[in-house]
DNA sequence: ATACAAACCCTGAAGCTGGT
DNA sequence: ACCAGCTTCAGGGTTTGTAT
């Protein structure tokens, strides 16, 4: 039975059973009642694939590989700002595209062209070649944003990051052992385990050839800059909404400048970075006290 | 007007590290 | 070997911006 708090998810995301979970998580919200429990499917809703467990975690995962549910969220996962930042390509795009038999994996979005785009609902000549200009542009992006972009569990931002800078190429990384990878700071077992068996992978290692063959760079890395490194050593974490730049942009200000940028405010963070209706970070920062830099003394800092 | 996407905050779960 | 503290990952909800 599935009861409040207990998660379905398939890989990066998605709820393999999205309306139940949803009708639970809403319950909860609204603070009603107990909620009656819902009978756990044995098979995913959407493609009648099996479910798989791991160890004690109540996270169920779907493990057909073409389940079009899991390509959806892999796409959306791999084409947002935080991965190959390719904008204008969402969910209902992305649900399109699949129904079309155009996108069975990431490498397909590389063979579109605006003839195809137009026949879609809701797309005109516009956002087909402003969608085709950002793909183009994704296939320079930096290493990171790809490994990122693949969907490696445990794999985020941050941990591509580290692999993209420990290993000179994918080639690298693809054949790279456990203990290579738990050479990394930061990176224990379960993390190089999941690397390592992605790349195993025969049918990744074809994608990572097909998209090679797409045209993308494969290069850039993560930017040893020549920049000074004056932030080094120190550790910021943003909260609120800064009016001259996105947070994006300031975080990569202060990576660029050797400083560290985490989530979540505590004793090791040397400042907080306070833009318009700070969130929980502030109190903690307060609570920490930790010093807390409003957005122009936070430029005079990078030196703007 | 409507649909879609982006930006942002918050939060829970889980992994990593270093101290005991 | 175990635990505490810290960080990252990733989902949910809301608000704002843009194309059809």
């Amino acid at each position: 039975d599935l009861r409040v708090g207990d998660i379905v998810v398939v890989e990066k995301g998605e709820d393999v059973i999205p309306k139940v979970v949803k009708a639970v998580v809403s319950r909860r919200a609204r603070g009603s009642a107990a909620p009656k429990p819902y009978k756990m499917p044995t098979r995913c809703p959407e493609c009648s694939g099996s479910l798989d467990r791991s160890g004690d975690e109540v996270v169920w995962r779907c493990v057909n590989a073409s389940c079009p549910a899991m390509l959806s969220r892999r796409l959306l996962h791999f084409a947002s700002r935080r991965a190959m930042n390719i904008e204008g390509l969402g969910e209902s795009l992305i649900a399109q595209l699949i129904e079309a038999g155009l996108a069975r994996d990431f490498a397909d979005l590389y063979n579109l062209d605006v003839g195809a785009l137009e026949q879609l609902d809701r797309v005109g000549n516009k956002s087909a070649s402003n969608l085709l200009n950002e793909l183009q542009k994704s296939k320079s992006v930096e290493v990171w944003r790809l490994i990122h972009g693949l969907g490696i569990r445990h794999v985020g931002e941050g941990v591509a990051q580290l692999l993209a800078a420990s290993f000179n190429s994918i080639d690298a990384l693809m054949d790279s052992s456990i203990k290579e990878l738990e050479a990394v700071p930061e990176i224990g077992p379960i993390v190089a385990q999941a690397v390592q068996r992605f790349f195993q992978d025969r049918d990744n290692r074809l994608l990572i050839q097909n998209l090679k063959m797409a045209g993308l760079a494969f290069t850039g890395s993560i930017g040893t800059s020549t920049a000074s490194q004056k932030l080094s050593g120190l550790t910021f974490v943003i909260t609120g909404a800064l009016s001259g730049m996105t947070r994006g942009e300031a975080k990569s200000a202060i990576q660029k400048l050797g400083g560290k940028v985490t989530t979540s405010v505590s004793r090791k963070t040397s400042f907080l970075v306070a833009g318009e209706e700070p969130g929980g970070n502030a109190d903690k920062a307060r609570e920490c006290g930790t010093s807390i830099l409003d957005e122009e003394a936070f430029r005079k800092l990078l030196g703007q």
